[in-house]
RNA sequence: GCGCUCUUAGCUCAGCUGGAUAGAGCAUCGGUUUUCUAAACCGAGGGUCGGAGGUUCGAAUCCUCCAGAGCGCGCCA
C-alpha cells in the first residue's frame, strides 16, 4: 500500500467517525474524494478534494467545511504535520518528518517491488501476429514493443501473463506468399522473369527464402506449383518464421506462445465452436446484406452461417462461411479465441495495428458470446507510424515490399531507443518516426537522459564505495530536507500512483513520461553542486548528509523499476 | 453514408473518472565547466486548448452539433 492509499483509507474513516463533528447528514460520493499530488508550486506533500465533494453533496460551502476538517486532520492523523486550504477548498498536506522517514525506509525494502501494485489475475496477451509472409516491418515494432511491455507491467503488478503470438499461416494471402516464393524459384532455376501481378509479393527478402530452398532440395523438380504447393508452404512459412522471430529478439521480445490458425483448421475448431454457438442461436443460416462502403464485385447473395454479432453491439452480423462454404477468417479467429476462453485467462487482451480497428466490435462481440458476457476482450490499437525518410513521407506496403523492414530499423538504431521512442507516446495516437533523425545518436534522445541520471547515481556509488543501500538510519531530530529534495522525494512517492494509473488503461507511455521528470529533477539536484560547492555531495568520499545517500537510493529504485518494466537497459557507466 | 482515433505554444507532444495561475521537450535568445560524469544545469519570450452551443459553483477534460486530418467499413487475412 502506498501513502496515497494508506491515508485516503485513514481519512475515509476518519469522516464516518466524526460525521457529526462535520454537520454532515450524507456521507456519499466517498470514492470522488482523491488524494492527489499538489501543483508543484505550493510545497506540499499531498493533496485533498475531501472538502468540495462532501460540501456539494451536503450544500455546505467547501471552504468553510474545509477549514473544520483542516482541525480534525491536524488533531486526529499523526502522519500529517501542516494543513492549508487553497483555492476552491483543496486541502495540501504535509506529511511528519517520521511518515517521510518511515516510508523512505519502507521503499528502500520493497526496492524492486516498489510500485508494484498487487493484483493476482492471469492475463493472455495476443501482439504482433504479423502474417507470416515476410520480416516485421516498423509498424509491427511498436505493437510488438507495447505488447511486451504491457505484459512486463502486468507481470510487476503480481499478475500472470501469457504473451501470445497468433500465425496467420493459412487462407488465400498464404497461398500468394507461396506463389511468389514458387515464381522467384522458377526465376532463378529457369529463368523465368518474375509476373507482374499485383497479387505477388514482390520484396527482394522472397528471393531469400528461394535461394535457401533451392539449395535444401537440390533434386526436386518446382516445374508443378500445385504438386510442390504443401512442400513449399511449410519450408516458405518455417523461413519468415525464423525472419519474424530474429526481429522479435533483436527487439528482446520474448513470446511465451505460438498459436498457429492451420492448427486450428486441423483440428477441426471451428465446427465444435460454430456447434456450440448454434445451440445458443447466436449462428444461424442467412443472408447479409451487401457491404456499404467501396463496391465489391465479388459479392454474392448466398444463403450461408452467419454470427449474429449485433446481439453483442457490432454494427452488422458477420459471416462465418465464403461463398464456396469454406470458413472465413473470422471463424478461424472465433475458434481460436474459444480457445483462449477455454485456456481459462480471467482477461483477453489484444494488441491490433491501426488498420484493424474495424474488426474490433465484431471480435470482442464473439468473445462475450463464447464466455456469455463473462469474459471481456479488450482490444488495444496502436496508431500508424509514419515513416520520413530524405524529409518526405515513406509508406509502407508489405505487397509493395518497400517498407522499411524491423531489421533495416535495427541496423540503425539500438534497440533501446527503439523501445523506448515507440512508447514515448499515447497508442491513441500516431508516431512521426523520422529515419534520419532517430539514427543520429544525439542528446535529442529522451532515453539517454535517463540512462544518464542512473549513470551518475552510480558514479556517485562507486566514490563512496558503496553498493545499494537497504536501510538508513535518519534521525527524526536531523532530518531535513531542502526544497530540491523534497521535491525529489514527492515525484519518488508519486512512482505507485503512475503504475497504478498506466495499468488501469494501458497507458504505458506515462512510464517514461514520469522517468523523465524524475530524472529532469535529479540532474537539477546534481547541478547544483556545480553552481555552488556547498550543494556537492561528497566530501573526502564521505556523503555529506545522510538525506542525501537516501534521495539517491530512491531514485536509483524507480528508475530501475521503470526501465525494467520497458525493458531498456540501464549501463552503470556512460 | 457509417465506425474508431486525433485537433492544446512556431514544431513534436503530456494533461481528459470535471477542480488551483493549462505543462514538458525541440527550436529561438541569454548565461553556467580548475567537477561527485556539461550526454548536464539556470533564465527569458511564446496559448482564443479546432469552432459553436449545452450541463455545472467550476470545462482542455462530460454532452450535442460543425469543420479539418488519419485509419477502416468483404464473402481478404
Amino acid at each position: 500500500m502506498n501513502i496515497f492509499e494508506y491515508h485516503l483509507k485513514e481519512i475515509h474513516n476518519l469522516i464516518l467517525i466524526k460525521k457529526d463533528f462535520l454537520k454532515l447528514d450524507k456521507i456519499e460520493n466517498l470514492g470522488k474524494i482523491n488524494l492527489e499530488v499538489p501543483p508543484e508550486q505550493f510545497n506540499f506533500d499531498l493533496s485533498c478534494n475531501i472538502a468540495m465533494v462532501l460540501g456539494t453533496s451536503n450544500k455546505l460551502a467547501p471552504k468553510k467545511l474545509a477549514e473544520k476538517i483542516r482541525e480534525l486532520f491536524l488533531d486526529q492523523i499523526k502522519n500529517f504535520s501542516n494543513v492549508e486550504i487553497a483555492g476552491p477548498g483543496f486541502l495540501n498536506i504535509k506529511l511528519s518528518k517520521s511518515a517521510l522517514i518511515e516510508n523512505i525506509n519502507s521503499i528502500l525494502k520493497n526496492n524492486e517491488n516498489y510500485g508494484s501494485n498487487k493484483t493476482n489475475d492471469t492475463y493472455n496477451i495476443e501482439f504482433v501476429s504479423a502474417n507470416p509472409t515476410g520480416p516485421m516491418h516498423v509498424g509491427h515494432c511498436r505493437g510488438a514493443i507495447y505488447g511486451d511491455v504491457l505484459g512486463n507491467l502486468l507481470t510487476f503488478n503480481g499478475n500472470k501473463v501469457i504473451k501470445e503470438y497468433y500465425i496467420n499461416d493459412y487462407g488465400s494471402q498464404i497461398k500468394n506468399f507461396v506463389e511468389s516464393v514458387y515464381f522467384r524459384i522458377l526465376e532463378i532455376k529457369f529463368k523465368k522473369p518474375f509476373p507482374k501481378k499485383n497479387n505477388l509479393y514482390p520484396g527482394l527478402y522472397i528471393k531469400d527464402i528461394a535461394v535457401k530452398i533451392l539449395n535444401e532440395n537440390k533434386s526436386l523438380n518446382f516445374e508443378d506449383f500445385e504438386k510442390n504447393f504443401e512442400y513449399l508452404k511449410n519450408k516458405s512459412l518455417e523461413a519468415s518464421m525464423q525472419l519474424i522471430k530474429k526481429d522479435l529478439k533483436l527487439l528482446g521480445i520474448n513470446h511465451d506462445n505460438f498459436f498457429s490458425e492451420s492448427e486450428i483448421v486441423n483440428k477441426d475448431l471451428v465446427n465444435k465452436t460454430v456447434e456450440v454457438l448454434k445451440k445458443k442461436k447466436y449462428v444461424e443460416k442467412g443472408y447479409l446484406q451487401p457491404p456499404k462502403g467501396e463496391k465489391d464485385d465479388n459479392w454474392k447473395k448466398v444463403e450461408r452461417l452467419i454470427f449474429k454479432s449485433t446481439l453483442f453491439g457490432d454494427d452488422t452480423d458477420r459471416a462465418l462461411q465464403k461463398n464456396d462454404g469454406s470458413w472465413t477468417y473470422f471463424a478461424n479467429d472465433i475458434a481460436y479465441h474459444m480457445d483462449k476462453v477455454n485456456r481459462g485467462y480471467q482477461n483477453l487482451v489484444n494488441v491490433l495495428g491501426a488498420d484493424h480497428t474495424g474488426y474490433i466490435k465484431r471480435i470482442t462481440a464473439a468473445v462475450s458470446a463464447i464466455s456469455e458476457k463473462k469474459i471481456k476482450l479488450n482490444c488495444k490499437v496502436c496508431q500508424l507510424v509514419k515513416l520520413f525518410k530524405d524529409g518526405k513521407p515513406f509508406k509502407m506496403s508489405k505487397r509493395a515490399g518497400d517498407f522499411i523492414s524491423a531489421q533495416e530499423l535495427l541496423n540503425e538504431v539500438d534497440k533501446d531507443s527503439i523501445r523506448f521512442i515507440m512508447l514515448n507516446r499515447s497508442n491513441d495516437v500516431e508516431i512521426d518516426f523520422d529515419f534520419d533523425k532517430v539514427k543520429e545518436k544525439t542528446k535529442d534522445n529522451p532515453i539517454f537522459y535517463v540512462q544518464y541520471a542512473y549513470a551518475r547515481i552510480n558514479s556517485l556509488l562507486r566514490t563512496l564505495n558503496t553498493s545499494f543501500v537497504e536501510k538508513i538510519e535518519l534521525d527524526e531530530i536531523d532530518f531535513n530536507l531542502n526544497e530540491m529534495e523534497e521535491k525529489i522525494i514527492r515525484k519518488v512517492f508519486e512512482w505507485p500512483k503512475i503504475i497504478e494509473s498506466a495499468t488501469k488503461k494501458f497507458d504505458l507511455h506515462k512510464i517514461p513520461f514520469y522517468l523523465y521528470e524524475l530524472s529532469t529533477l535529479f540532474h537539477a539536484y546534481w547541478s547544483r553542486g556545480n553552481e555552488d560547492k556547498r550543494y556537492k555531495f561528497i566530501e573526502n568520499e564521505q556523503i555529506k548528509r545522510k538525506e542525501i545517500l537516501a534521495i539517491i537510493n530512491l531514485v536509483a529504485i524507480v528508475i530501475k523499476n521503470g526501465m525494467g518494466i520497458l525493458d531498456v537497459s540501464l549501463p552503470k557507466k556512460m
